[in-house]
DNA sequence: CGACACATGTAACACGTTACATGATTTG
DNA sequence: CAAATCATGTAACGTGTTACATGTGTCG
């Protein structure tokens, strides 16, 4: 419901046409999530069918703005009243993909572990670098939140290592996996 | 895709049928994305209809158990191989939100990060208790990934809280839009 | 028998992505 | 003019959720 209610967050600030919310939804996020224009319009439509925002007879190019209702206000005024619940929330792959590792034959889970270890450290730096760019407040918050987020996952990675150790002391034969890493970070045993 | 992947990799174990397949994926992450069984047999006609599984023949009960094929066991290898790249995730909403919030006249932003605050310490609270219990090592690692996540996004909120003082100093003043008056940072952390 | 758990499936719907088709406007 | 960009839309598909329909096996 994220694109619903963000179209809804940005037609607050006025009346806007599909093009300008897709440009102006990913100068927020820093195109951290690229918005496809056709879901765009396939949302507008749904808002519009459910009343939260009507569109404005103005074509003057080509352009068919849409203004929020009061219901969209409303509903608009409860997303941002109601926190967001863990429920709520997208499955975790990669926490399902370890926890189902443990118990499948034939699975390094340790050579797993470092693989995503090494994608996330990587993806660390991609945005410790962006962060070093000029951005806007809005987008600023939201490279924190990716970092902050890699931060818990590789301590998380850490932590199961550890974990495993004690489970499976030691995997029978070190099958090769995908690992780019040179070297250096086999020693983080936390 | 986490779904497709964790059923194979219960198939992997041997053949299962959808009803054994939906309690062992509950078992493994000790129900904390419950998994509608409807979900289960369209996601296994689609397995089958991409050569990844097939069903087999015994028909004791009611029971249609179906077995992992070898392109099926090259997915799943491919999937424990492949690392989770942060764009294949989905959006985050609650970085979306905020990062909205920002820009959206009207919304007292720092109440809604309090409001999101006090739910995501409840829901740590929740998993810090849950572990207490007995429970096998995946879910265990499952409940320390969402007690991860939580301290993170509670970091990340304090963080923008803080952010959010520089950037506007007072939230209670109802109406001025484009203030930049770089006024005395008042620290008020909660 | 009647209730309940086990077991399989289908239908309708929402959301998201990709690709495609079609014009209008700008600009070199 | 031709090409790129702006702008709107549709179609097909994958995934996920909910609700419903149906049958079997067990147990009080």
């Amino acid at each position: 419901m994220s694109i619903r209610h963000g179209l809804l967050a940005l037609l607050e600030r006025g009346p806007r046409y599909g093009y300008q919310l897709r440009a102006e939804f990913e100068d927020s996020t820093g195109s951290t999530w690229p918005l496809n224009i056709g879901q765009v319009y396939t949302t507008l439509n749904r808002l519009e069918r459910d009343g939260l925002v009507h569109p404005l007879p103005e074509h003057d190019g080509g352009q068919r703005p849409y203004e929020i209702t009061g219901a969209g206000r409303a509903e608009l005024a409860l997303w941002f009243a109601t926190p967001i619940a863990r429920t709520d929330r997208p499955r975790d792959e990669l926490a399902i993909k370890l926890a189902l590792a443990l118990t499948t034959p034939g699975v390094n889970v340790a050579a797993v572990v470092q693989t995503q270890r090494t994608a996330t450290m990587r993806a660390l730096q991609e945005y410790t670098r962006l962060k070093r760019g000029d951005a806007e407040l809005p987008w600023r918050l939201v490279l924190d939140a990716m970092i902050f987020q890699s931060e818990a996952e590789l301590r998380w990675l850490d932590h199961c290592e550890t974990a495993l150790v004690r489970f499976r002391p030691a995997p029978p034969a070190p099958l090769p996996t995908r690992d780019e890493t040179p070297s250096t970070t086999r020693e983080t045993q936390a």
